[in-house]
DNA sequence: AGCGTGTTGGAAAGCGCTTTCCACATCACT
DNA sequence: AGTGATGTGGAAAGCGCTTTCCAACACGCT
C-alpha cells in the first residue's frame, strides 16, 4: 500500500550523478556544483517528484526544523494568542511548530521537553507560569538542562526562575499601577481573586496590586483574597466565596482575564451589577475582551507579541547568557470599573 | 557545546549485550529477551541517562509519532477549540502534534501537507473550509493523494470534498432551522452577513438559512446579502454596508460567530440596539460566546469534540474508505434575539 | 616543464536505530 | 539417540541522507 518514495540515490543515478552532487545541489550546501549538472539533478528531481525524508535529514544533520511550544490549553485564548506569535515567527523562519498541551500539569510539562529533545527540536517556547512546587521545578530544570546541553535553545514566557532566555510581563508593576488607578477613582475597598496560591504569576500580580493599593495608603486584609482555579471556572466558582465572606469591597481585582469573565458571569447570576453594584478588573487583555459588555478594564499584555519575542530569542543565533525581555503592561479602564457608588459586597 | 548524545550501542556495550538485544528491550518489540539481560539494560539505560534518537527510529522504521494539524489561525476561537480535541486524542495516543497555520492561504495548506509528508507524518487533520477555487483544490488534493499513497492518513473537518475522512458540521440544516425559529419569532425581513463568497461553509449556511426562510414562505433577496471576510474584522467592517443598503431587516444572520461578534460592535457603535432595533444570530457557538451580553444566538457544533472526532478518524485503524461523520447543530436562542420591535435597519 | 592553488565530482564512512537472518540451546516427543 | 519445534542472542544489512576525504583537472606562476 505505502508506495515507495523517492529517494535522493534514485534521483542521482537518472541524473547520471553521484549522491554526493545530488545532495549537494538539493540543499543548501557550500560547495558548488556545475550550472549542467545542478539543472540537470533539479530537473530529475523535479520529474520524479523527489521529497527529502525529513527524519534522515534530521539523523545526519544532527538536527532538526522542529520547535516546541509548551501550553497549558490550547483553547485559552492567552495561550492561543501567544501560539499564534510563536507560530507566525517559526513559520517565516521556515520552521515547523510541535504544540505540546500539559493541561496544567508539571509532569506533563517535563514529559513534553523529554519528548522535544528525543526529536532533537532546535528550541522550545514554554509559556505558562512556574509555580511554587520545589520538585517539579527541579524536574523541569534538568530537563532543560538536558535540552541546551544537547544544543537546543529554550525560553519560557513567564517568571525568568529557569536559567532561561525569558520574555517577562510586567505582573507587579502592572498590577500595582491598576491599584492605583482603582484607588483613585475613589475605591477603598477591594476583594482579590487570587487564582492558586503556588502560581507565580498569581501571587505576583496579587502583591503588585497590593503594594499599589499601599502607595494609595489603603490596605487589602487576607481575607478578602479568594483563592480558585486559573481558569473561567475558576472565576466563576470564586464568586459564591467571594459573595458570602461580606468583605463590603466595591471593587474586585480578578488575576486574569480569563477567571475575570467567569466572575462576570457568576455575579450576573448573583444579581450584581458590574460596575453599579461593583467593579471588576482583569489581567492581560485577551482579544475576545472587547467584546464583552460591560467592556473590562484590564492591564494590556502585548500576548501575541510577547509570543513573537519569545520565538525571537530562541531563534536568532545570539550566544549571550539568559536574557530577560520584560515587556510593559498598560492599565486600560473600560467600563466595567466606574467609581463607587452602591454599598458593595455586603 | 552540544554534548554527545547516549546511544544505544553504548548502553549496549554497558550492559554487555548486543545492539539487537539491548533494541529489543528498550522498544516494544515482540521478540522476547530474558528478564536478566533486560533487567540489565533498562538499568544501564536508566543509569547512562539513554535517550532514543526519535529521527533515527523514524528513520528506521520508515514512520514517525508526528500528526498534523492544519488550521487558518491559531488564535481564532474556532480553530483553537478543535485544536484542543485534536491535541488531547492525540497526545492521548503517545503522539506529538505538529501544528501549521496557513493564515487562510491555500498555497501555504499545501506547503504545510507537503512538509508533513517530508517528516513522514502519521497523519494530518485539515481544519478550516474548502473554498471553490479548483486550483488550489486540486494541488492539496494531489499532496493529500501523496500523502496516503506514502501511507498516511488524512481528515478535514469542513466539507466532504476531498474524497478524505471528513468531519462535516451540517451547516445547511442547522442554518435552516436557526431560519425558522427566527421567523417564528416574527421576524419578515432578513439580512444576512455572508462571508466570502468562495468559501463553502459560508455558501452552505447561506443557502439553508435561504432555505429555513422560504419554509416559513419568506424570501432572501440577493442585496440582503452583504459579503466580506470570514474574521471578526470582516463582520464588523461589514455592517456599514448593511446598514447603508437599507435593507428594513429586523434580523441578521452571521454566517459565523466570529464575525457576529464584530457586527455587534459595529452595530453598537451605529447606536443600533440588539435585540431591540435589531436582532443578530450567529453559527458555531465558541466557547467566548457565553460571556457575550448580550447573550448571542447561534447554531450550537461541539467543536472540541468534532476536533475529537476528526483524530480520531485518523488514529484508529480502520482501512474502509472515505468515512464522513455528521454532526448536528443545535439552534441556542438567546438574548440577542427577540421579536420584532423596532422599524429594522433602514 | 614544474609547482602550488582553487575548483568540482565521486566514493564511502558515518548518523542511531530496526530487523532480518543465522546460530545455538533447550525441550518435548518418538 | 534422533528429530523437529521453540526460545533467545548476536552479526550485519539496511533506512535516506550529509559530509569528509581524495582524485582529477584547470589555472596562473616562476
Amino acid at each position: 500500500m505505502a508506495s515507495r518514495q523517492v529517494t535522493l540515490a534514485e534521483v542521482a543515478k537518472h541524473a547520471g550523478v553521484s549522491l554526493a552532487t545530488a545532495s549537494r545541489v538539493l540543499n543548501g550546501s557550500t560547495r558548488q556544483v556545475s550550472e549542467e549538472l545542478r539543472e540537470r539533478v533539479v530537473g530529475t528531481a523535479r520529474e520524479l517528484g523527489y521529497l527529502p525524508n525529513a527524519s534522515a535529514q534530521a539523523l545526519a544533520r544532527n538536527s532538526s526544523v522542529l520547535v516546541g511550544l509548551v501550553v497549558h490549553d490550547i483553547a485559552d485564548p492567552y495561550f492561543s494568542s501567544i501560539a499564534a506569535g510563536v507560530t507566525r515567527i517559526a513559520e517565516d523562519a521556515g520552521l515547523v511548530v510541535v504544540l505540546g498541551t500539559t493541561g496544567r500539569d508539571p509532569r506533563r510539562e517535563v514529559e513534553l521537553v523529554n519528548t522535544l529533545r528525543a526529536h532533537r527540536a532546535r528550541a522550545v517556547v514554554i509559556a505558562g507560569s512556574r509555580t511554587t512546587d520545589r520538585y517539579s521545578s527541579q524536574r523541569l530544570a534538568e530537563e532543560i538542562t538536558a535540552f541546551t546541553a544537547q544544543g537546543g535553545r529554550v525560553a519560557c514566557v513567564s517568571q525568568a526562575k529557569l536559567g532561561v532566555d525569558t520574555v517577562v510581563p510586567a505582573n507587579r508593576s502592572g498590577a500595582r499601577a491598576l491599584a492605583r488607578q482603582l484607588a483613585a477613582l475613589g475605591h477603598r475597598k477591594f476583594a482579590v481573586l487570587g487564582g492558586p496560591p503556588d502560581l507565580l504569576v498569581a501571587r505576583d500580580r496579587v502583591a503588585g496590586f497590593k503594594a499599589g493599593l499601599a502607595d494609595a495608603g489603603l490596605d487589602l486584609p487576607e481575607a478578602n483574597i479568594v483563592r480558585s482555579g486559573f481558569t473561567r471556572d475558576g472565576g466563576y466558582a470564586a464568586v459564591s466565596d467571594l459573595v458570602a465572606a461580606k468583605t463590603g469591597a466595591t471593587c474586585v481585582f480578578v488575576v486574569n482575564d480569563v477567571m475575570a469573565m467567569g466572575a462576570m458571569a457568576a455575579l450576573r447570576e448573583h444579581g450584581l451589577r458590574v460596575p453599579e453594584d461593583v467593579s471588576v478588573a482583569g489581567f492581560d487583555d485577551i482579544p475576545t475582551l472587547r467584546d464583552l459588555v460591560p467592556a473590562l478594564s484590564t492591564v494590556r499584555l502585548p500576548l501575541e507579541d510577547m509570543g513573537e519575542r519569545a520565538a525571537g530569542l530562541v531563534l536568532d543565533d545570539v550566544v549571550a547568557g539568559p536574557r530577560t525581555v520584560r515587556v510593559a503592561g498598560e492599565v486600560v479602564l473600560r467600563a466595567s470599573t466606574s467609581s463607587p457608588s452602591g454599598t458593595g459586597l455586603r
